[in-house]
RNA sequence: GCGGAUAUGGCGGAACUGGCAGACGCGCCAGACUUAGGAUCUGGUGUCUUUGACGUGCAGGUUCGAUUCCUGUUAUCCGCACCA
């Protein structure tokens, strides 16, 4: 018989669905195990190659703690809402309600097609009102605890998009989705104060088990500083604060900057000499975009506001004031102290404009260029903090402001509140109405959800405002709180906002009270093992945690944390080795693959193709090697079918114990490729000395989390009794992995010169003895003398030699 | 500029805590079976001037022994980017 792939995995699928084998059951007596992968935006395009190297990852992950005995919850679901689908449907003239269920249709097909052990009976759809209702019904808790707020403010406008942007959305000062330029522009927008939470969000990061490099993005994109707030007194009589990371240098400040868009400005504005040159800078700057002013390597440009001084607060000097769009308005206070002998920027700056440069910490010369890596250096130049260190410095500086009155420590973030209103249509509306008399009234529970109304067009507008304000009928409403006429809020939510909880909904689907019962969040707890991908760092994964902490402080969660553990997986690239995109037509799409080799083996290549974090080119031909793995499995499955069963055959048995152990902790570790390349050494070696029946149902099982629809089969085919994916996982024998006797390596002055073969475990005389016996040793021994032997047990000996001394 | 990572055959990649570099797979070479082979099977495959020498980006160092540790350096990728 041929090994069918076609025909099997059809079967298995069926077998599957119908005896719901990967249905999850809340409240059960196994332990409980939920193993999560990012939810797919069914894009029109379908299912590419990059989709299933997560999904398989965690599919094994899954189907293995099955085995091991766990009730285990992998779940599937579709983020649906954002622009590709709305942009689609506007172009081809479709309801994007229609232009989504057609994808979600595909990628179903698509996603079944590859064997995954999802529970479908969980599905959840985030353009769903019974599900959007629960992310309104979220943002209404965060309005009701002050954590939303509608605020004017410069934000990041997409040209193209015709839409606001999150600072995590403009990337290289274009839009994350169309690469289209990113304007600055006033609007009034919805946002939720996710720095409020910034301080736990970096600290509660100590405790999980994520990757590094996950940690250490999301520290950086929440950049967290340590410093001081300084009061300055102005010869205008006003104070101006600034925060500064290094209040020990104040000695040292010869002048301030101050942004262009800085509140004092404008208070002083009317009394400065050159009056008119700094307003003609203010304009200069604010017709800047985001990019050219945040544009690195360009030369530092501002103007001296005449007529108003600041005093230092510890030297009593009258210093300039400068404004320079070089400090910007939204870190800090906008406004910084100038230490140009320790600062980059602000020495550049001090010797373009001839402004004193003074040394306040030893060690570099501030004539030449700043000394700015001076944390362990010395103090000078500065009065009362002459000879102390930087770090004592600090404290006593610290304590002085505190005394006078002058400053206190501060703790600057780099994160910025979250910008949650889009000019789009096909989003979750936000629940509020706009009263004259009550301002933002919420929506009621008990109306929720406000459903996204049918519109004539889902066209961007050229106000600015988006699609929903047209709709007069919808728009004007009775005001929840007096009963006067309102007006609804018109923007929607962003794409992250459904992403932002949708695991919770997973452990309760059809739950219609709540956005998840009490007994299935307290059955599932949290998520045990998180697969997604980096790009995500600083934008769903930051904002789940962040929804999940606030969920967790209304008493809705009892984690305080969303994911125990965060993996990532690379990216598959185009054959070439570039990005597979279709403008490079170099896009593998998985049923090709499937309907030429079948699914269990683009599961094996997909896994087997490189170190799952890092980015790994698609290889067509080394595909084959894997269906090549599958047929020699098959073939060899059909010689063992009248063999004895039972015991694994005395030959092959520490071999199997060897890959029980390989495999089992190579899944564990992410380490996919080389838990396939175990299982290739064992079949290798099955077919040199033959295996027996029992030693190929080891194989199969070991094999079934990765190749599960021929594991099936085999199984069977094997006289195997129930489901292979029901088996209990294979425990491994310590003791039986260690062969009887080790060839070690024999060194001669460090270098490899033979092997000899002698008993695990033996004496290091064993080992000497028998690599003195060795011909090639005895040849290298002539004339000189031993003088020294190391032996590493089981692995080498290493024989140091001399010349015989005449 | 700052932060993070990577560098190993023709290719994708292995290598535990410093202990036989190149597992496993692709490709390639030779042979077998074939009318045929882009199927299958068997054997081989780091390089070279091949009883041996040299080899893990480059230059040093520590060590009996270094892909692994240290110092310096180069290149590539990713993230942030005037964050005071």
């Amino acid at each position: 018989m041929k090994y069918d792939f076609s025909a099997i995995e059809k079967k298995w699928q069926k077998v599957w669905d119908e005896k719901k084998c990967y249905a999850a059951i809340n409240g059960d007596k196994k332990p409980k195990y939920y193993a999560l992968i990012e939810f797919p935006y069914p894009s029109g395009e379908g299912l590419h190659v990059g989709h299933p190297r997560p999904y398989t990852a965690m599919d094994i992950v899954a189907r293995k703690r099955r085995m091991q005995g766990y009730n285990v919850l992998f779940p599937i679901g579709y983020d649906a809402f954002g622009l590709p689908t709305e942009n689609y449907a506007i172009k081809n003239k479709m309801h994007p309600r229609e232009v989504t269920k057609r994808n979600i249709a595909r990628f179903t097909d698509q996603l079944k097609m590859l064997g995954f052990s999802f529970d479908w009976d969980r599905v959840v759809d985030t353009t769903d009102p019974e599900y959007y209702k629960w992310t309104q019904w979220i943002f209404l808790k965060l309005f009701e605890k002050g954590l939303a707020y509608k605020t004017k403010m410069p934000v990041n406008w997409c040209t193209s998009c015709k839409c606001v942007l999150a600072n995590e959305e403009v990337v290289n000062g274009v839009c994350e989705r169309c690469s289209c330029e990113v304007v600055r522009k006033e609007k009034s927008q919805w946002m939720l104060k996710i720095t409020e939470y910034a301080e736990r969000l970096i600290n509660d990061l100590d405790d999980l088990d994520f990757i590094e490099r996950v940690k250490i993005q999301q520290k950086n994109w929440i950049g967290r500083s340590t410093g001081a707030e300084v009061d300055f007194d102005t010869t205008s009589g006003g104070k101006l604060r600034v925060f500064t990371t290094r209040p020990d240098t104040l000695f040292g400040a010869t002048y301030m900057v101050i942004s262009p868009e800085h509140e004092l400005l404008k208070t002083w504005l009317p009394n400065l000499e050159n009056r008119e040159e700094v307003i003609a800078y203010q304009e200069a700057a604010a017709r800047k975009s985001d990019f050219e002013r945040t544009e690195m390597a360009k030369e530092k440009t501002g103007i001296e506001l005449k007529g108003v001084r600041a005093i230092n607060p510890v030297t009593g000097t009258e210093i300039p004031i400068f404004t320079s769009d070089y400090v910007l308005a939204t870190y800090g206070t906008g406004a910084i102290m100038a230490v140009p002998g320790h600062d980059d920027r602000d020495w550049e700056f001090a010797k373009k404009f001839g402004l004193p440069i003074i040394e306040v910490v030893k060690g570099g010369n501030v004539e030449e260029c700043a000394y700015t890596d001076c944390e362990t250096g010395i103090m000078v130049n500065s009065g009362f903090l002459n000879g102390l260190s930087v770090e004592d410095a600090k404290v006593k500086i610290t304590q002085w402001l505190a005394e006078k009155g002058l400053g206190s420590e501060k703790v600057n973030y780099k994160l910025r509140d979250w910008v949650f209103s889009r000019q789009r249509y096909w989003g979750e509306p936000i629940p509020l109405v706009y009263c004259e008399k009550c301002g933002w009234v919420p929506v009621p529970e008990s109306e929720l959800p406000v459903l996204l109304p049918d519109v004539d067009s889902y066209e961007t507008t050229d106000t600015g405002e988006s699609p929903l304000s047209l709709m007069d009928d919808w728009v004007n409403t009775s005001c929840p709180a007096c009963g006067g006429s309102a007006k609804r809020e018109t923007d929607t939510m962003p794409q992250w906002a459904g992403s932002s909880w949708y695991f919770l909904r997973y452990m309760d689907p059809h739950n219609k009270d709540a956005l998840v019962g009490e007994d299935a969040i307290k059955y599932w707890n949290r998520v045990d093992w998180y697969n997604g991908g980096m790009e995500h760092t600083t934008l769903h994964l930051l904002y789940s945690r962040f929804w999940h902490k606030f969920l967790y402080d209304i008493g809705i969660v009892p984690t305080a944390e969303p994911y125990a553990k965060r993996t990532s997986h690379g990216m598959i690239l185009g054959e070439g080795g570039d990005k597979m995109s279709k403008s490079r037509g170099n896009v593998v799409n998985p049923n090709d693959i499937v309907d030429e080799y079948g699914a269990d083996t683009l599961r094996l290549y997909i896994m087997f193709i490189g170190d799952f974090e890092k980015a790994a080119p698609w290889s067509s031909t080394a595909v084959k090697g894997c269906k090549r793995f599958l047929d020699r499995v098959w073939n060899l499955a059909e010689k063992a079918m009248n063999t004895a069963d039972g015991e694994y055959s005395a030959k092959n048995e520490a071999s199997i114990h060897r890959t029980i152990k390989k495999v089992s902790d190579d899944i564990e570790n992410v380490k996919f490729n080389t838990a396939i390349a175990s299982l290739m050494s064992l079949v290798n070696e099955f077919s040199d000395k033959g295996c027996t029946k029992a030693d190929m149902k080891a194989l199969v099982k070991l094999l079934s989390p990765f190749a599960p629809h021929i594991a099936e089969e085999l199984w069977v085919m094997l006289g195997g009794k129930g489901l292979c994916c029901e088996q209990p996982w294979l425990e491994y024998d310590e003791a039986k992995t260690i062969e009887a006797e080790k060839t070690l390596a024999v060194q001669i002055n460090g270098k490899l010169r033979t092997t000899v073969t002698v008993p695990n475990d033996c004496e290091d005389s064993v080992v000497i003895n028998a690599a003195l016996e060795d011909e090639k040793v005895k040849r290298a021994m002539e004339g000189m003398k031993l003088v020294k032997t190391i032996v590493v047990k089981n692995k080498l000996i290493n024989l140091i030699l001399k010349p015989q001394s005449p």
